[in-house]
DNA sequence: ACATATAGTGCATTTTAATGCACTATACTG
DNA sequence: CAGTATAGTGCATTAAAATGCACTATATGT
């Protein structure tokens, strides 16, 4: 996963739970302004800033192996 | 995922594959003072690093939606 | 055209991640 | 026990993440 796949994973989550980034930051516990930055591309968020977003959307990060059969 | 959990899946990932952390450190491009401090529990690693370190160990992250019907 | 809602930006501050260096702690090996 | 390899820590610096405030940009609806 990239930089600019997360971002807009994470866009498409918001979108499709109709949440706005000023909802999505008070529910997350994210700053408006960190959440604004990473959604247009300027961020390197933290791990725990991830999870948070992560948390008030219903998702989750995970790292796995990546699978060299495939592709 | 929880914090504890990915320390703990990155250092087994770097046991299973005899990799020194000075050597992952080098090899991800990650410095070892970071390196060091996040598998002893200090660190809030950015999303970079993590990308970085998954590189290195052939692994991935992965931002999910979470399954509610599993238990 | 005006008002409203939402997203993006500029600027500044505070906190902290990333980093290096030197040191300590632990385990293994000759 | 001495030497080596590896992991962890203390201290300091630099870069950048997180944050707030105020502003601009864009779209939508009246």
């Amino acid at each position: 996963m990239h930089s600019q796949q997360l971002i807009e994973i994470i866009k498409a989550r918001r979108d499709m739970l109709n949440v706005t980034q000023e909802m999505l930051a008070d529910l997350s516990g994210v700053g408006l302004r960190t959440l604004k930055q990473f959604e247009s591309g300027k961020g390197n968020p933290t791990f725990e800033t991830l999870q948070k977003l992560g948390n008030a959307l219903g998702m989750e990060l995970t790292f796995t192996v990546k699978d060299v059969t495939k592709k």
